[in-house]
DNA sequence: CAAGCAAACTAACAGTTGTTAGTTTTAATA
DNA sequence: TATTAAAACTAACAACTGTTAGTTTGCTTG
């Protein structure tokens, strides 16, 4: 438990840098600054700029995977775990709304983490895909084609980050409920 | 009717790095060795970066904000309309995957036409959002929340670039079908 | 008060960036 | 064949990039 309060600083303010203009086009003077301190400063607490956006990307990443073989081994309907998953979205794009965006946009810009972030991420897109068939075949979710369906949410789901911000008004349980809604019972067979 | 070849080449090339990159990680030379020349022979054909993305971006901005116009004050149900405007993303997204991937992540970077651009996307979105809620007060869409409705579909066809190339086999009309009715039987009334 | 250390600083580096100027090649036309 | 214009080239620029080295500052603890 050592207490890392500078380092988390500056993955915060690079993260919503990232959300702003892209990896790409953020300086480590960018960072800097937006912090009140010089650019060779930050190398005390961080060793590239590359490790900054593989700390931001890989702990949500894996949150993700490891939240959704969760879901995954429940013993609940389908339909009661496409919920769990959406609630998860909501979640994470609530309380990380910056790292989210590192995470859709930028994920390419990895370079010794990007085949581990690929498998994280075809991990759970697999496990989405299994519980979308398994409630076909259980009747629960109508008889569509598979990938529009998974490809239809989690394209929503991931722009969530996009949105929230936004619209704090709305609360947390509410927004699920809607997407709930709008997601869900779309597909589903009643 | 002048025939500007080779600047239609720079811009496809430079799009489909933009895509792979996104823009700020893509430089001249990039763009030029892609295309077995010297960065600065591209000049002949363009006058700066920043002009290909403005060139990339802008005309897809105006397509869809025409088209949506076109939409929008057709003389059919609101359910139509909203097929209208799947079938108008389908169609757009398979003639310009590359292009539209700019027009979702790199827009921040132009400069003297951001303002531009955000008005022509406020006004799509503005002419989406009645249509959504000139089906609810007709019965023909459900009474859920307007904005939602129309973040989920709007993020699912925003998305479609990245999926489009990916399935090949699967024809454009089967998409629209299979579209309409993951998006709108979801949100219909019947 | 002295020692030690985390965290800031200044200065500089080697490489990369978009872009310009001036020149040569290429290919079509007169 | 001679002319011309388009489109390539080489060379260079000033600014900016991530990062390192070495130094100073300021707080905490013995």
């Amino acid at each position: 438990m050592k207490k890392e309060g500078r380092k988390d600083e500056i993955l915060k303010v690079a993260a919503r840098l990232f959300k702003k203009k892209g990896y790409a086009a953020v300086t480590m003077r960018d960072i800097a600054k937006a912090l009140d301190i010089k650019a060779a400063s930050l190398y005390n607490h961080i060793s590239s700029k590359q490790e900054i956006l593989k700390m931001i990307i890989i702990s949500i990443a894996e949150e993700f995977t490891e939240e959704m073989n969760v879901i995954y081994t429940n013993d609940v309907s389908s339909i009661e775990k496409l919920k769990k998953i959406v609630a998860l979205h909501v979640n994470i794009a609530y309380k990380n709304s910056y790292g989210m965006a590192s995470l859709n946009n930028d994920w390419m810009h990895l370079e010794e983490q990007l085949e581990y972030y690929l498998e994280l991420r075809n991990s759970y897109e697999d496990n989405f895909r299994s519980i979308i068939k398994e409630g076909i075949n259980a009747n629960e979710i109508i008889h569509g084609n598979t990938e529009i369906m998974l490809f239809s949410i989690l394209s929503t789901l991931r722009s969530l980050y996009l949105w929230i911000p936004k619209k704090e008004e709305l609360k947390s349980e509410e927004l699920v409920n809607n997407l709930n809604q709008v997601l869900i019972d779309g597909i589903r067979n009643h």
